[in-house]
RNA sequence: GGUCGCGUAGCUCAGCUGGAUAGAGCAACAGCCUUCUAAGCUGUCGGUCGCAGGUUCGAAUCCUGCCGCGAUCACCA
């Protein structure tokens, strides 16, 4: 990379001029501003100190020995301590025939070392997916894809939380009031079922806490103590107990939700290496409370119930197992969380998970740590922030819950009728145009949600997320598309790419793109390091958009000069498929034509 | 109340490991299709970077305090 040479020789060269000690790392190499001669900059302020000149002298001793040093490099200015480089055309060239075949151009081969463990989506199997678990499914499988592409192996994994007292909600309510009713018979995904039982559990336990609260008894008190409710916690019992009829009733009902996750899942492409399920984890976490309790970690209250003080680390006590012994969140996770450290061994364990549950994961990791858990270390919590409506959150109870497979059905509605408005699908036969519909309403969706950091809340607005102009994602993918219509036409026309033939200035348009194009392997390592898909979202944009600027001002098939069309044709393929590769990172297919 | 996070243009977001005049998109307004896809391009308008201090040659960026918003502190997950 040039930039790293330029800083070895920055800093060779005040170590040579000023019998300096500067490491190539002090050296802060940025991208020239675009309002200035040149493509990269040294600021020379910090370096006066050991100069003791003033910064437009130093700067220019700098410059001199840099361009006198690196035949790359064809000028330099100086503007107050500001050292602006200017990098020969004929560099940009050549970095374009090197890599314009190359398959890999932004990857690295795996590593071979333990692989990094990441698990997202986990769902509950009382409810259907909603916008939430979108941004979760996305997010991780995105980082997932990215980290692959910076040379670490991946397993994807995803736990199922198939069990637990929301669970027993729904096969009561099913039991109840929906008994004989199934997905088939009712022509509706299983996961919509079930999660209509919940509701409907729900609606009958407020009635019933009303009827109490009715006659004196407290709201707190009235819900817990509710029939309704006192059965649900009976049956998470029996089910714990291996009861032969609960555990029927509710292999039955988890199949009926798979089959509805899977297919969520299918349409929005997010995939897994492996599937847990809780209902198989539970047991060890509580046999790692029992050893911690053994130990002395953990203390044991009058009631029975477990649970580790972390008073010493600032935090409360927290529970680990009930009283009656039925487990909690915590004890099952302290059971997946080793699971998984004994079948792969990560180098690091990372769980996509909302920052509302950054409180857990301290918890976690510091139980994990006293029971003697060495790699708890390598627990990362992805904690990403959550989706708001232009109203606010989203409340089930308020019904403001923004289904998933709903919204794809919208955003696919959408993507058609503008389609239609423009005249896009005209001469396309039907399953050519629904695959095309779909490409573009799930870029749209994907785009929008992944663009935005992931650590920070973001605000989900229906009516931009249809969006299809200026920085959304069918507006990258209609770049690619451009390209493709003119790399058809230079076939027809027996035009071919070739940069070897050419040698001559470049546009500054051009080198722009060259220089986004360049950028592109330390971008996906950058993004890599932050487990952040919006980076190379961002970066997909400034490179789509730089292009069409390109496209809109310079003739490509219409240059007579038949090298410089070439160069261009050239410039515009590599384009192409630096914008496949980012969109392939973000899980966003891109069309042939749109 | 304790802890953690956030506050940049009317709206949605970049920029934040300190550096030149804080960038995009949307919205509004004005233009560009006889020529490679107008889901595009060009221009105009729009900012006390929440407020106040501090560190520094230099602060949207680092530190402290305050204000505002949110999350969390469950025998829920």
């Amino acid at each position: 990379m040039i930039e790293k040479t330029i800083s070895n020789i920055v800093a060779e060269a005040f170590n040579a001029i000023y019998s300096a000690n500067l490491k190539p790392k002090d050296v802060l190499i940025q991208k020239t501003r675009k309002d200035f001669q040149g493509d990269y900059t040294i600021n020379v302020f910090p370096f006066l100190k050991i100069s003791r000149e003033k910064p437009e002298i130093t700067a220019g001793k700098i410059g001199e020995y840099l361009i006198n040093k690196l035949p790359e490099l064809k000028d330099y200015n100086v503007i107050k301590g500001f050292l602006n480089i200017v990098v020969s055309d004929q560099y940009w060239i050549t970095f374009l025939n090197d890599h314009i075949a190359d398959q890999m151009f932004g990857r690295r081969q795996a590593s071979g070392e333990n692989p990094t463990v990441i698990e997202y989506s986990s769902p509950n199997t009382n409810k259907p997916m909603h916008l939430g678990h979108i941004r979760n499914n996305l997010l991780g499988s995105s980082i997932a894809e990215i980290l692959k592409a910076a040379g670490h192996d991946v397993v994807r994994v995803n736990l199922i939380n198939d069990r637990g007292i929301h669970i027993s909600k729904s096969m009561l309510a099913w039991q109840k009031w929906f008994i004989g009713i199934t997905p088939s018979s009712e022509n509706l995904k299983g996961d919509k079922l079930v999660g209509d039982c919940y509701v409907k559990f729900n609606e009958e336990l407020k009635s019933q806490a009303e009827d109490l609260m009715r006659s004196g008894v407290e709201k707190g008190e009235a819900e817990k103590n509710a029939p309704l409710m006192l059965e649900a916690q009976e049956m998470l019992s029996k089910w714990e107990n291996n009861d032969p009829g609960v555990r029927e009733l509710w292999t039955k009902m988890n199949a009926w939700v798979y089959e509805g996750f899977e297919k969520t899942y299918k349409r929005l492409g997010v995939d897994f290496d492996k599937v847990y399920y809780e209902s198989d984890t539970y047991l060890l976490g509580k046999s790692i409370v029992e050893e911690g309790l053994k130990q002395g970690i953990l203390i044991e209250k009058e009631d029975g119930s477990v649970w580790a003080d972390l008073s010493e680390e600032g935090l409360d006590e927290k529970l680990l197992l009930r009283a009656d012994g039925t487990s909690v969140y915590m004890t099952q996770d302290l059971g997946t969380a080793q699971l998984r450290h004994d079948d792969y061994h990560p180098d690091k364990l990372l769980y996509v998970v909302g920052n509302e549950q950054n409180y857990h994961f301290d918890v976690l990791k510091i139980v994990l740590k006293r029971l003697g858990r060495k790699w708890a270390e390598d627990i990362v919590h992805v904690s990403y922030g959550m989706v708001e409506l232009p109203h606010g959150k989203m409340k089930s109870r308020e019904g403001t819950v923004v289904d998933a497979d709903e919204l794809m059905d919208e955003m696919y509605h959408s993507a058609e009728a503008m389609a239609r408005e423009l005249g896009k699908a005209a001469d396309l036969n039907d399953n050519e145009a629904s695959e095309l519909f779909e490409t573009i309403s799930l870029g749209a969706l994907k785009y929008f949600i992944l663009r935005v950091d992931p650590k920070k809340n973001m605000l989900f607005n229906p009516e931009e997320s249809i969006d299809f102009n200026g920085n959304t994602g069918p507006f990258i993918q209609y770049t690619y598309a451009r390209i493709q219509s003119l790399l058809k036409k230079a076939e027809d026309n027996k035009m071919q790419a070739n940069i070897d033939a050419f040698s001559g200035e470049i546009f500054p348009k051009e080198k722009e793109i060259l220089k986004i194009l360049y950028a592109f392997p330390a971008t996906v390592r950058e993004a890599a390091a932050e487990l952040s898909p919006a980076i190379i979202a961002n970066y997909s944009y400034e490179l789509a958009r730089e292009y069409n600027q390109f496209y809109q001002e310079i003739n490509i098939l219409r240059e007579t000069d038949t090298e410089k069309a070439a160069f261009r044709l050239g410039l515009s393929l590599f384009t192409a498929k630096v914008i496949e590769s980012g969109m392939k990172l973000l899980g966003i297919a891109v069309p042939q034509r749109m």
